[in-house]
DNA sequence: CTGAAAGCGCTAACAT
DNA sequence: ATGTTAGCGCTTTCAG
């Protein structure tokens, strides 16, 4: 754009050597023996002439263009987008690597055209990103291609998968419940998430629930309700308020994201049943909201920043890419939402 | 990356004709006449092999990529960077474009970096963005680049610059609440956002509280007060419980972002104001928990997915790259936090 | 209407 | 230790 570039050529030129010359060293090889003037000598008039490497020319011989592609259905509306997107940035940066962010908007057609559209920019590897945790079958375009798939599994398609430890935060979330002696009144709100309305194959809310059960039971105890319902804020409110207006009296509440506990605090809230001492709460996402609720909100955050970060590593790391599923740690954010029982 | 593409001579040579005619009908020129039947020959080659062509071979050429360059301070982490990518990338997507993503984190090292990352892969343009609306210095490597400005004004950089109209938006705050009736006891609370802590050149506050103050002037009301305090909701709390403690008797609050609007209700409700009977509140931002909140926040939304869009279709227009500042109206969200005195 | 050939900026055999 | 040359995949002038 805008003006001729200084080409290699032009330094060779400057520098009295070859093209071969000037290559080696302003790749910085050093298995061709160069003197130590032309080195300086080409290092000069790079530097004089202010040269630039382009890397898409170069990338014709090469094969590589140092450049990641990113395709989400919908990565940029999700509120932690930005969190996995800079994860990957930063990881590609490190490494020199650039990357492409496309977005579907969850439109099969547009999957295809921008998987085409990164292939023919002729992209090292694609990262193929979902926003919510659960199985796919990934687009045929990328069939034998580098591939890492985050936020998603897909049986049977060789290629590694990033996704949130859910298993573990459910266990960490009913360990934090238990180790609080809040051991009985329990609810799950949000529960697994198996509504008619969910799409196929979503999965962090068994793989949470099943988490909590195991310890739950492992501490004699359970839960004394589970409600599926949507995982925002309008239905956590209405349906805390509804078991409180069925007679219930819960002591403790599984909230699957923040968006629900919001809700919930604001039917506690009505019901004059305070957090953290008549009910504690425990959450999962991090979002921003969580630390703004009064009390804070204790809750297990969704890693997305190690997310795109892990699955750039795989990518540039140098192993090869098998089908190993990766499943990072979800951190507790322990603030001011759990307490003994009165307490 | 995997397995070689098949190429343009691939093609040529399975339709029986030279390279110059396969590319000629491939790329869809009708200034050189081809033969009906060379040009569905070539065409039908071509979809057998499954040709798709190499955009970066063909740059060296044409000396376009087709691909435009998205640098920001920290675009990803605010809460609404999610919306200016989704927004540049569905223009670009629209004309054939592919967008780099860049994110310096605020260090004037990765900048340049960032930067000569773009440039090296030749990218056609290149739109710099900032996190806060405030005034920059762009860094030299752009000089003389095809540049838009995003969020942000660099007075004598010859480039087109897109920003909110926070003077119009100020402007419709302000003549909502005179025409609710709520004439006295306004309060602004973020104000200028004129703080020893803010960086230089933030103006956005500025110029709301241009708009606020012209149409309360011309409605014969005026301010009764402007805290000056950080935009979050932790000094929003703060700061409305102060002057509530402190004897204030506000009838509406100004606040200048969703974030104290969220601190300012808590404040309220402590206080048993309500509202909007005893006190209305307006807003600025349109973040997700604007919608949350009970009652609803009636704000005016940042419109960030209008202006990644303007700035993408702005490089991809046509037209010649100038110095206009492009403002980007920000659209009302009427929801529940205005009413009448004591409605 | 079509093809041969040069060249975009760079790398890499192969000579020297 | 360095230069010559070919070629990556594509476009484009110029001949035919």
């Amino acid at each position: 754009m805008t003006g001729r570039r200084v080409t290699m050529a032009d330094v060779a030129r400057a520098a009295g050597v070859s093209p071969t010359t000037a290559s080696f060293v302003l790749s910085g090889r050093t298995d061709m023996r160069i003197s130590e003037s032309s080195w300086h000598k080409v290092l000069e008039a790079a530097r004089v002439l202010g040269y630039r490497p382009n890397v898409n020319a170069r990338s014709l011989r090469t094969r590589s263009t140092q450049t990641i592609g990113l395709v989400s259905d919908s990565i940029t509306t999700t509120p932690f987008a930005g969190e996995v997107i800079r994860g990957a940035l930063d990881a590609a940066y490190a490494n020199e690597h650039l990357v492409f962010i496309a977005e579907t908007g969850g439109d099969r057609h547009a999957v295809s055209g921008l998987i085409h559209a990164l292939l023919d920019r002729q992209v090292d590897a694609v990262i193929f990103a979902a926003m919510y945790t659960h199985y796919i079958t990934p687009p045929t375009e990328l069939h034998g291609r580098r591939v890492v798939l985050l936020n998603c599994l897909a049986p049977g398609f060789d290629a590694p998968s990033v996704i949130p430890d859910e298993v573990n935060a459910g266990r960490v979330a009913a360990r934090l419940l238990v180790e609080a002696g809040r051991t009985e009144g329990i609810w799950a709100v949000g529960g697994h998430q198996a509504l008619p309305a969910t799409p196929e194959g979503v999965f962090a809310g068994n793989e949470r629930m099943r988490g909590i059960q195991e310890v739950l039971r492992e501490a004699g105890s359970g839960l004394d309700g589970v409600i599926e319902c949507d995982w925002n804020s309008e239905d956590g409110y209405r349906e805390v308020r509804r078991i409180l207006d069925e007679g219930a009296r819960p002591r403790a509440l599984i909230c699957s994201t923040d968006r629900i506990s919001f809700g919930a605090y604001q039917a506690l809230a009505e019901a004059g049943l305070s957090v953290p001492g008549d009910v504690s709460v425990i959450s999962f996402d991090d979002q921003d909201i969580a630390s703004w609720l009064r009390p804070a909100l204790t809750t297990l955050a969704l890693p997305h920043y190690d997310m795109g970060r892990t699955a750039v590593e795989l990518i540039l790391g140098g192993e090869p890419l098998d089908a190993t599923v990766h499943r990072i740690t979800m951190p507790l954010r322990d603030r001011e939402s759990i307490s003994a029982p009165g307490g």
